[in-house]
DNA sequence: CTGAAAGCGCTTACAG
DNA sequence: CTGAAAGCGCTTACAG
């Protein structure tokens, strides 16, 4: 079962290979090529079971028919949810997705760029981390297709696909002003990141509006990189003070689940004074015994608004940079 | 900043292209080529950032250092993670992972190993599905490089990497009635895939060797499609006849998150006198304010077996067909 | 020790 | 309407 190429076709009906290039690349009627010519080579690529090589495609035309996905850690449930969604939505576009994880750190997420360069993918899909501004800056000169996801940096200008950071912190704290909390307690990530910031920013901005001074005592920031064990410190420090808060807010379904083990396992809590809520959710959120509010990104939305903008950029259908932000579903808050 | 070519360098330094790629590919010493010209190549290539084309080579070569990786579902929590792992191993390798999902339908299992072949994976790594047993008779007949994993078929060799299901769920079973409990229900799949048959397995297995007889009636089996009604009215049943019955056993995470959320929505559950047993761990496990004994499945370890698996196999270094079975972690049980 | 040349399988500008 | 030929950037058998 050798591999058949154009070369055995046109042989075999002694008609040139140009000619049958045309013909598998539905470029017959364009290039007036004859009828019968073309069912005939038509029928013998059937015959023979003929299939262009993609290689030879690929290097030829420039194009891998691949997009590849730069994301923090794949293992993660937003993450891996969000690669779903691409996945899906590439395929639709007959595209195939080659992905790896950078762990928040700069120097893997652009060996994983200049990598899946190297292999000529078509487009990127880019969840950056601190410090990949250099990397983005780069892409942009070089005019390489790319699109960041989740994050994106104010000082450098990216098409990208957020979700509404802001807004949706805003009005999970309002709500929980609503109901009554005067002490909102945050914890979010120590880190620069445009998503965790803009978070904060909402944290804060609805306080204030509502006459509630920021208080940071009530503010604990945690790293990455020590997630598990600084997340227990920071719940630590807040029971210390627990008269001081009647309310728990976590910035993401990570901290959150962290904060909540934290607070089971030290089963003091009554859970009738201090209520908690995170910005989003993760399946054990449904099965906790406490009552807890969250927002739910919309991950699917969110993938398939990224390959969309990669798929318009790699057919050069884009009109100029594109920022797409994404509402936070807030319907679990009611 | 145009690419640098192979013939750029041999031009510059008035070398032919043959001594270029042969210094290039670190075979100078083999190819005795004088140490001055190579060292002048290895200047001249880094002087103008040479690097190969990867599609040229990978043409050339039928190398394209990519494996092409075909699972269940990306977004369940197992397979992200085994994804994880399987890239960071592949990375090792100077290998990428191109994936896709194929939602336990060979159909898509089918057209996702027929991709990532036309794209000229040098390996696939394929969780398979029920029919996909036809596929993997074409790769043993093609001598296509692949490794199974998580399951296999008893109708066809393969080279495979897998948990030790049966004696897992035997151990966990034999823990359960060691405690005392006499009445275990059984909640699984309904297909024909050996992880969950070989479960089931173990599950009898136990209670046979223990003296107990199997009661069917207290085995509920739910469907792939339908898993969130069909657990529901599983776990309905099983409350039904709860005196029946102290124990519920879960086949795996999924179903156990689904038959405990089912438990605590209508909580008039006593978890004095029931209690819960998974074969497989799941975060919300360790929030659970209720005691589950669980097994933990060596993820890792199946993810970097399947990949050394594959790297022999295109290293040629392989001696045959390779089974490896791994044990579950069940340390959890005590 | 080194080079000229063929070839991998396509696509496409050019010619008629 | 169709074809001969060049070329993408490599690798490698062959020759000297």
């Amino acid at each position: 079962m050798k591999k058949v190429s154009l070369a055995d076709i046109s042989k075999e009906l002694g008609v040139s290979k140009t000619l049958v290039s045309f013909v598998m690349n539905g470029r017959a009627k364009e290039k007036r090529i004859n009828d019968e010519v073309a069912e005939k080579v038509l029928a013998k690529a059937k015959e023979l079971g003929y299939k262009a090589d993609y290689l030879a495609r690929a290097m030829r035309t420039g194009k891998s028919q691949t997009i590849g996905l730069v994301m923090a850690d794949i293992s993660n449930t937003f993450f891996s949810k969000l690669a779903r969604s691409i996945e899906n939505e590439a395929a639709e576009h007959g595209y195939n997705v080659i992905f790896g994880s950078s762990d928040e750190n700069h120097r893997k997420s652009g060996k994983l760029i200049d990598v899946f360069k190297d292999k000529r993918v078509d487009g990127l899909i880019i969840c950056p981390t601190i410090g990949d501004i250099t990397h983005i800056k780069k892409l942009n000169k070089e005019r390489y297709p790319y699109v960041l996801v989740d994050r994106y940096f104010n000082e450098v200008s990216s098409n990208h696909v957020v979700v509404d950071n802001y807004n949706g912190s805003f009005k999970i704290v309002e709500d929980q002003i609503q109901m009554g909390r005067k002490r909102i307690a945050f914890v979010n990530f120590n880190v620069e990141l445009i998503n965790m910031t803009e978070r904060f920013n909402g944290y804060i901005d609805a306080l204030k509006s509502y006459g509630y001074k920021y208080d940071s005592s009530i503010v604990k920031n945690v790293s990455f990189k020590n997630i598990e064990k600084e997340t227990y410190l920071a719940m630590k420090e807040l029971m210390k003070i627990t008269p001081k808060i009647d309310t728990i807010y976590f910035s993401n379904n990570r901290l959150a689940f962290l904060g909540i083990k934290y607070l089971f396992e030290n089963n003091t809590i009554n859970f009738k004074k201090l209520k908690l809520a995170s910005f989003d959710n993760y399946e054990f959120m449904h099965l906790l015994q406490v009552p807890i509010k969250f927002g739910v990104q919309p991950i699917e939305e969110l993938g398939k608004s990224a390959v969309d903008s990669i798929m318009k950029q790699i057919n050069e259908e884009s009109g100029g940079v594109e920022h797409v932000k994404l509402p936070l579903d807030i319907s679990f808050l009611n």
